[in-house]
DNA sequence: AAGTATATAAGAATTATTCCAATTTCATTC
DNA sequence: GAATGAAATTGGAATAATTCTTATATACTT
């Protein structure tokens, strides 16, 4: 059983506006990955006039409730590996640290069958995720 | 045994300039995933005056003979995740098509014990990168 | 229905990155 | 070793994604 889009806005503590919901009914449509314009475009589609900016906002907004999530961290600004071989990621979440390491254990495993058929797989990345040492010390959690 | 970076400018097929040579050693020393701006405000300690187009440019320029490689695909623009279940991804490299799916096999396997050192995983995401179906067919490769 | 805090629209501002044109420099030839 | 021409650098303008600002409009409480 879903929450009506009344409860969800009202669970975050604000209005429930024609655009916000239409962004909502949008997303809960959608199966893609879509970036904010994508989003921009389809709303367009009945409130023509709708700025950018409500769609940022309303996508942040929904973000810091809890209902979508970015698919990366680190989009912010591109960063480069300087190591070549077949490697994967600790990220720290808060300072963006990123170490990288190998795990043969996790690289033999065969992919899922249903995910062969979508594509040929050529490279397998792993992103474990968190709080490094330093942060941990920095705020004691 | 390493090449030495007159053999590695050679083989690039371009002119080994001191801005080049400099942004190379910066990268070969650096074991962090340093942005652009980083290489920037390091490579102006000993050339104050060069520009930042030309860090982009050298940078651009060594991952495209593989000397670097970013750290994500699907950087230009923020992706959204509807699906706040956890999840895994199958990215097209082409198209950037991205499709969910599950994957428990994986996320049992213990994280390696030098990685829990660094920090406290709190999750883990694996990217299987490749082709999708739709653009194999279009180029027939 | 009125009042008020909140949300929106439009465009300016910001940030990361790329483009462009003028000048400089590398590396090859003489 | 100097001249030369192609390639590289600089500095600033241009672009693209995203965020901020401010005046206006609107949802929700009373």
């Amino acid at each position: 059983m879903r929450d009506s889009p009344k409860d969800i806005f009202k669970a975050m503590g604000v209005r429930m506006t024609p655009q916000r919901l239409e962004i909502l009914r949008i997303l809960e449509k959608c199966n893609e990955h879509p970036a904010a314009e994508d989003v921009y475009e389809k709303i367009r589609e009945r409130f023509p006039s709708i700025s950018f900016d409500t769609v940022y906002r309303t996508l942040s907004l929904f973000e810091s409730h809890g209902l979508i999530k970015k698919v990366h961290h680190l989009a912010e600004k591109t960063r480069y590996d300087t190591n070549m071989r077949h490697h994967h990621h600790f990220v720290c979440v808060r300072c963006k640290k990123i170490i990288d390491f190998t795990w043969e254990g996790i690289d033999k495993i065969p992919a899922p069958e249903k995910v062969k058929e979508w594509g040929k797989v050529e490279d397998r990345y792993v992103e474990l995720r968190g709080i490094c040492q330093d942060c941990l010390k920095k705020t004691g959690v």
